[in-house]
RNA sequence: GGUCCGGUAGUUCAGUUGGUUAGAAUACAUGCCUGUCACGCAUGGGGUCGCGGGUUCGAGUCCCGUCCGGACCGCCA
């Protein structure tokens, strides 16, 4: 046995008892005739004392031993006596009289400690390194308890945790795949799965009622903070329901994960519909934890003689409470030029500050005088010390925009609470968007996703306007301004399936290449179902305040989808290539090894 | 596909208008130090200024190209 205890759990109660420990040299604090070492593990940091007068060989072997060097020793556990309040252990010292180094260690290259010197670019070359920081350690260790409780819930409400096949095959809607080729067939190529969506429902006609897969899914899309070319789902489709059944037992989910993981008690989930939280926040996922909603002007500011306002579809504004007399021209304009950057796009920015003396300021003055601007303060609730901030143009775009700003004041207002969660439920998502590029409609959701019953009659119409007003039942998952999850009650009529997809351009005999086995698994008695997947890795993220996810996966890629730690992706040999029958026709492909 | 920022000691960074021998902190090494826990004090070693080219009497500094890293837009059904 290498060790009777680990680093974090002795107390003043283990006083006298002899143990053993084995850990890593964390640092050490060498005062001559005393040397102190901190041990550490998985487990916390333990203080070795090393006496130079009680045994000067120990004390001697002590002063040589450098960072990280793998130690075992066995010692009588002591009451301290100079006490460190900050650490767990800092009651006791083990009073150290056997010592075995275990395993040496090269000189890290940066600092394995909680404040780290060392940037990311290193710190994922050497993750095992990193790994051993509380900050990456701890997160790794939630994670697998969020992972855990996840089970453990799904698990009681009779869920069924099936695993989906990782090589299937490529399919053309949606972010692109990773393909893998296929040596047996040659020509022909795997893809990996963006979700285990097909599967999840052919599952549900299989009669398996309710699934759940903790499951990697892959897409080759760029990467961003909170997104990674590999990530992991709570994927779960249930039969036999409604929407508010799925969302009723997700939102529960939530709750229990909440309360288990942080002792957090969220309260019930409010729902808005796709069209409000476009209205009122331009975003289809807004962030609730401040409120500074959007009013029209629409009907205060036209034909009065002002083009910008006249040429716009919509002109719109938002209130920032009790900075009129903080925000001087300057911070105005710099203000305009933030809403201009090609980021946001806005061409530029109208205010009207209600100052502390009761006069109003307004970029707009020469147009409009002081009680049609009062109007509109009257409109957005503005009082003395507040300033409207108006954004005036096309109505998706200006909304869009004037959500970039919304989030951005409500940063400079402090306006968000560490430690605040407001999750909410956007429900009734348009059934499909408009892509000019391709000019031909996508499904906003994914092909199987069905519209409200109520438009589905509607679906044969052909009219633009009538298909871009079409509903599905279809829904997310928001907590603070970040998208957790989605999901939607799905086709499972094969008429209707087939419609869906003649509307999103596919001829039958794609349709049929494409989906014939799901189409031909809706003609065995498919029951109604859906479902929903949320975003492991990010949930995580956002429970503990983070925005990036990387640290809540042992060994993710960087910025260029690279694992500079493995190095890859990287070139294959000749041989490979040729048992694959597959031909590199790049100049250099070889820029890695 | 695009925009922006960065690359200088093991590490994190500073480096003025282009001008003498490129600095700081920390880490590391050596010595001193018996209650430290960011130990302290002293001394020391450590540099392909990402790479290539150009301008110049002279380039870490300016220009062009390139590689690498980071943030973002597009993209992410």
């Amino acid at each position: 046995m290498y060790r009777t205890h680990n680093c974090g759990e002795l107390r003043i109660s283990n006083t006298d008892e002899k143990v053993t420990l084995a850990g890593w040299m964390a640092v050490k604090r060498d005062l001559g005739g005393l040397t102190f070492i901190d041990l550490r593990d998985r487990y916390g940091i333990t203080q070795l004392t090393f006496d130079k007068d009680q045994s000067p060989e120990l004390a001697k072997i002590a002063e040589r031993i450098t960072r990280e060097t793998v130690l075992q020793v066995k010692g009588i556990v002591k009451e301290r006596s100079s006490k460190n309040p900050n650490r767990p252990t800092g009651d006791i010292e083990i009073d150290v009289d056997e010592l075995v180094i275990l395993n040496g260690s090269k000189l890290p290259p940066f600092l394995i400690e909680d404040e780290t010197d060392g940037g990311e670019e290193l710190r994922m070359r050497y993750r095992y390194l990193d790994i051993r920081r509380n900050p990456v350690k701890e997160k790794l260790i939630f994670r697998s308890m969020v992972a855990l409780e996840t089970r453990k819930y799904l698990g009681d409400q009779n869920f069924v945790e099936v695993e989906t096949p990782v090589l299937i095959k490529t399919t053309p809607e949606g972010a692109r795949d990773f393909v893998v080729p296929s040596r047996m067939h040659p020509g022909q190529f795997y893809a990996l799965p963006q979700s285990p969506q097909t599967f999840k429902q052919i599952l549900m006609v299989a009669g398996m009622d309710r699934y759940f897969q903790l499951v990697k899914c892959f897409r080759d899309e760029d990467l961003r903070a909170d997104r990674q070319p590999e990530f992991t789902q709570i994927d779960c489709e249930m039969s036999f329901v409604h929407r508010d059944d799925v969302l009723e037992t997700f939102e529960g989910l939530t709750k229990h994960i909440f309360k288990e993981c942080i002792d957090v008690e969220l309260p019930e989930f409010p729902r808005m519909s796709y069209d409000e939280a476009m209205k009122t926040y331009g975003s289809d996922k807004p962030d609730l934890r401040f409120d500074m909603p959007f009013v029209e002007l629409n009907h205060l500011v036209k034909d009065q003689g002002f083009v910008v306002f006249d040429s716009a579809e919509l002109v719109v504004g938002i209130c920032a409470k009790g900075i009129a007399d903080q925000y001087s021209n300057k911070d105005m304009k710099k203000l305009t030029e933030w809403v201009q950057r090609p980021q946001i796009g806005a061409k530029g920015l109208v205010y009207a500050k209600f100052q502390g003396d009761g006069s109003i300021k307004s970029t707009v003055g020469k147009f409009f005088d002081d009680d049609a601007i009062k109007q509109w303060g009257e409109a957005c609730e503005a009082e003395t010390g507040d300033i409207l901030l108006i954004l005036a143009g096309e109505k998706e775009k200006t909304r869009k925009q004037l959500g970039e700003l919304r989030l951005e004041m409500g940063r400079r207002l402090n306006l968000i609470k560490p430690g605040d969660y407001k999750p909410l439920w956007v429900v009734d998502f348009p059934l499909l968007e408009w892509d000019e590029e391709t000019e031909r409609f996508h499904a906003m959701h994914h092909p199987f996703t069905s519209p409200k019953a109520e438009d589905q009659d509607k679906m044969l119409s052909g009219d633009h306007e009538t298909m871009k007003a079409l509903r599905a039942d279809a829904y997310d998952l928001v907590i603070n301004g970040v998208e957790i999850g989605g999901g939607s009650i799905r086709i499972h009529d094969r008429q209707l399936q087939s419609r869906n997809l003649d509307l999103l351009g596919f001829s039958k005999e794609e349709a049929e290449k494409q989906f014939g086995f799901l189409l031909g698994a809706f003609e065995y008695g498919a029951p109604p179902h859906g479902g929903i997947a949320f975003g492991f890795d990010r949930l995580c993220a956002i429970m503990q305040g983070e925005i990036s996810i990387r640290d809540y996966i042992a060994f993710p890629k960087n910025n260029q989808g690279r694992d500079t730690m493995i190095d890859a992706p990287s070139t294959i040999s000749e041989d490979q290539l040729e048992e694959l029958n597959l031909k590199v026709t790049l100049e250099s492909p070889d820029k890695s090894s």
